[in-house]
DNA sequence: CCAAATATCTGTACAATGTAAAGATTAGAG
DNA sequence: CTCTAATCTTTACATTGTACAGATATTTGG
């Protein structure tokens, strides 16, 4: 935050860190880049430099966003060994947490009007994202199946991933407004979530 | 859009249209209050008369979407008699197929930031689309639960819901790509979207 | 039938936004 | 130490939503 003089040493870094509080302050419709360089303590014209454009300097923090989407719906490889039926359980638990936790950041990953859709690192974040699911998915296909029956569109990945993806957005949107009574987002991540994968999940 | 004097005569109409007009031409990205004023041959100012703002505006577009999703997930009475579990499927069919048919008002629908979120005749056009589902999980649900258990949370309505409005969402962000490539949308509708609910959903 | 009140639309204006273009300042390489 | 390239500022412009005051038409009330 300190500017020494013209130069102001990390601005990249600093537009990142900007843009994420604004998300985290004010979600996504408070963002603007003026504000960003507002509180970067630079000019309006400044970010242009590092990031071409306001798409620019929101797909940085999207392809942040979705690393640390990744790393919510990665099992602890510290914890007790489950099952791959249970794993997608609390994988499809930590999409949730994580979109609730960052209401702001979530909504800008999937706002591809917003970013720089076609950008390889953040092509390669979200497949990074979905890999980690893809790989209990085919941890729980059992052996028996000859062909490698491609797990990237295995149904159920294209189904938990659809399902909790649009739990979180119509929680975000008030569209559970029943349920958010209960002091969100506990009894929604606890009680709720679960209640749904039991539902829908297969057993095994 | 004859314009005779210096009043509309149906401003308030044509205004609607107009943006259901940019909708369907350039998404939601492509609207703004100006272009549709434009269309409807008035002034930029003239809209606020009738709508109060652009949120004003949009939101009676919203509530046209709610209604014609309503349409799309009511199963034809005229139609050959099905189970429960079928008529489920074919619900969440047609949810998806209206948001594939119909990307700028679905979108729209869902973006309360741009909406008048508390406006009591959206609050009960999107109620009755959910409605539509909740009365085939009601006939769904065994007779031997005494208390009637609030078919407005069970979770598989939650479930369903919360999987075709994901799918739908993955759908139009392209985050389905290795599927899209494949005639958008009725490869998704017939047989990428049955399989993911057959995977899911109950199969009594 | 005609005045007066009301509804409807225009014109002007203003603050914000994203970003293009050209110039100022500094850092770093040779 | 000089010069080139990177970094940032200044100025400027088109566009947006909408507030405000005035113009015009429609409807109402007598």
């Amino acid at each position: 935050m300190e500017r020494t003089g013209y130069h102001h040493g990390d601005l990249r870094e600093a537009l990142i860190r900007a843009t994420d509080e604004i998300l985290a302050e004010r979600g996504l419709e408070g963002f603007t880049l003026r504000e960003a360089a507002r509180r970067a303590g630079v000019s309006p014209a400044a970010p242009a430099h590092h990031f071409g454009s306001s798409a620019g300097l929101l797909t940085e923090v999207a392809i942040l966003g979705f690393e640390e989407l990744a790393r919510h719906i990665t099992i602890d490889p510290a914890a007790p060994p489950l099952s791959p039926a249970e794993r997608l359980k609390v994988q499809g638990i930590g999409y949730v947490r994580f979109a609730l936790a960052f209401p702001g950041r979530f909504h800008l990953m999937f706002r591809h009007d917003l970013l720089v859709a076609d950008d390889e690192r953040l092509l390669a974040a979200g497949g990074a994202a979905k890999d980690a699911l893809a790989g209990t998915i085919d941890a729980l296909r059992p052996q028996s199946e000859d062909q490698p029956s491609d797990a990237a569109v295995h149904p159920l990945l294209l189904g938990l991933w659809s399902t909790v993806h649009g739990f979180a957005h119509l929680v975000l949107d008030g569209k559970f407004s029943r349920i958010e009574g209960k002091k969100m987002p506990d009894h929604v991540l606890n009680d709720v979530l679960p209640a749904v994968l039991d539902a829908l999940l297969p057993k095994t």
